[in-house]
DNA sequence: CATAATTGACCTTTATATTAGTCAATATAG
DNA sequence: CTATATTGACTAATATAAAGGTCAATTATG
């Protein structure tokens, strides 16, 4: 009924994120890797869903002033983790 | 007023997150990492906050069954991009 | 308490992400 | 249309994440 995701399709979605993040701010690649002090490689490697580190990840989310955001999420996540009684 | 956020720290916020979904599952780092065919040092590196892969996390997130909704909310963030008029 | 299990730290080796470069294909602009 | 910019693909070298191991410190268990 329905299809399990793939870890390789949630690259791929993250990978567009960044584009559409890059996209909306008029930046070619070139621009956004010089910004973050990365070669283009590596957003080419984050935009076409191959492997990638956090840091890379991160790096991109602090320039398009996504980061505090971002770590409000997880802090929320680790929150409903601890004060969900496991069923474990 | 206000502290802006580093990387090191989400790094670290992710680390607590994937350690609390562990422990709410009740299982050892090394219990971990063999289901996921991984070494316990990466699990170590993840949890404390150095560096890691994508790859990595997207394999606790399946494992723990949070994958479909981490797609889903990188989903929603890329169609709240599309559908911004952009100011820039 | 004693004992076992778990975790953090560290090391060496291996695998691979990143860098820096080139080139062809595609998209954008004039 | 032509010229220019951008992107995807590829390669070789370098940096570093991951693997696999040990050991001390800490944490749970009996």
């Amino acid at each position: 009924m329905f299809d399990t995701i793939e870890i390789k399709d949630v690259k791929k979605e993250i990978g567009a994120l960044v584009k559409a993040l890059r996209k909306q701010r008029g930046l070619s690649q070139t621009q956004l890797s010089e910004s973050l002090n990365v070669s283009r490689t590596t957003i080419q490697n984050l935009e076409l869903g191959r492997n990638f580190t956090i840091d890379t990840l991160l790096k991109v989310m602090e320039e398009v002033d996504l980061l505090q955001q971002l770590n409000n999420e997880i802090v929320k996540a680790k929150n409903q983790v601890i004060n969900t009684k496991s069923l474990y």
